[in-house]
DNA sequence: ATAAGAATGATAACGATTCTCAAACATACT
DNA sequence: AGTATGTTTGAGAATCGTTATCATTCTTAT
C-alpha cells in the first residue's frame, strides 16, 4: 500500500465523514485543496486536480466546492475583484490582510475584534451569524 | 426658477467640484444617489435614473459609477450575493451590518476595531490602504 | 449482481459588468 | 455665437465567473 493510495483513504474517510459520496474527483479535489497553503480559486483547483484525475471538469470543480462549503470541508471567500477562493477549514477560524501590490493573503486572528463585533451587533439588537473581514494593505517601508 | 433646476445646479456643481465632465445622464444619477437612504445597485438606479432623464443607459450608469467612484463621490459595496451597491461618500465612514433574514443594511462606526486593525497589520508589517468589514446578523430575541 | 438514485462531463445559459463603435455632446477657443 | 477637439453616450455584443441541463456513468445499499 503506497503512498497515494494512503492519501487517497485519508480523503476518502474525510468526505464519509461528511456525509459526502465519494467519487475519483472529490478525492482529487480534496487532496488538492488539503495541499494549498495560498487560497486557490476554481480554475487554479481544476488545473491542480487534472493532474491527479484527469478526467476532472471546471463544472464538478465548482458543484463539488459548493457540496464541501455545505458540509463544512471548506471555506469560500470573495476578495476584491476576481472569483471566489478557497481553503480548508482545517485551522482555526481568521480574518485576512490582503497585500493590494502582490496580491498575498496573510491570515490572521484578533478576539478583541471579534468581542467588539459581538458587542455592536448586541447593542442594535442582532447577533453575528457570520462575518467578513478583509483589510486591504501596503507593506509598510 | 423652481426647485428642480436648484438641484440640478447643486448636482452640477458637485460634478465641476470633482472635475468630472457634467452631463444630463450623469446629474440625474447624482440626484437618485444623493436621495437615496438605502444601499441601491446599478439596476435600481438605473430605473430610478429613467424617471429623471429617460435617456439613460445602464451602460452609462456603470461607466459613471465608475467614474464616481474613482473622483471619491460613491463607494462601491459587493455584499454577499448579487452585484455590487452603491451609496454616496458624504458620511463619515461606516462598516455595515446586513440582516440575513430580511436583507437589510445597517451602519455602524467602531473607532476601536479600526485601531485594532491598524495595530494588526502594524504588527505584520503593514498599513492598512482600505478594509471591508460586513457582519451578517439576525435580529435577536 | 442489481436496482435506485447521485454524480459526472460537455456545453448551454445565466447575471453582472465591461467593451465597441458610430453618433451626439460638452468644453475651450475664437 | 460658432467651431474644433476630445468626451460621453446608447445599443448591443462580448466577457467573466458561475450555475443549470441532460444523457451517461458511477456509488451505494441491498
Amino acid at each position: 500500500m503506497g503512498v497515494e493510495s494512503d492519501k487517497t483513504e485519508k480523503m476518502s474517510a474525510a468526505l464519509k465523514k461528511a456525509g459526502i459520496r465519494v467519487t475519483r474527483q472529490r478525492i482529487a479535489l480534496l487532496s488538492v485543496l488539503a495541499e494549498a497553503d495560498d487560497h486557490p480559486d476554481a480554475v487554479d483547483l481544476h488545473n491542480r486536480a487534472k493532474e491527479i484525475e484527469p478526467s476532472v471538469s471546471l463544472a464538478t470543480v465548482y458543484r463539488t466546492l459548493l457540496v464541501l462549503e455545505e458540509g463544512g470541508v471548506v471555506h469560500r471567500h470573495a476578495f476584491d475583484g476576481g472569483g471566489a477562493r478557497f481553503e480548508t477549514s482545517h485551522e482555526a477560524h481568521h480574518d485576512h490582510i490582503l497585500d493590494v501590490d502582490t496580491g498575498e493573503v496573510v491570515e490572521f486572528q484578533s478576539y478583541k475584534i471579534e468581542q467588539l463585533q459581538d458587542e455592536i451587533a448586541r447593542e442594535l439588537g442582532y447577533e453575528v451569524v457570520h462575518h467578513r473581514l478583509e483589510l486591504y494593505c501596503r507593506k509598510k517601508r
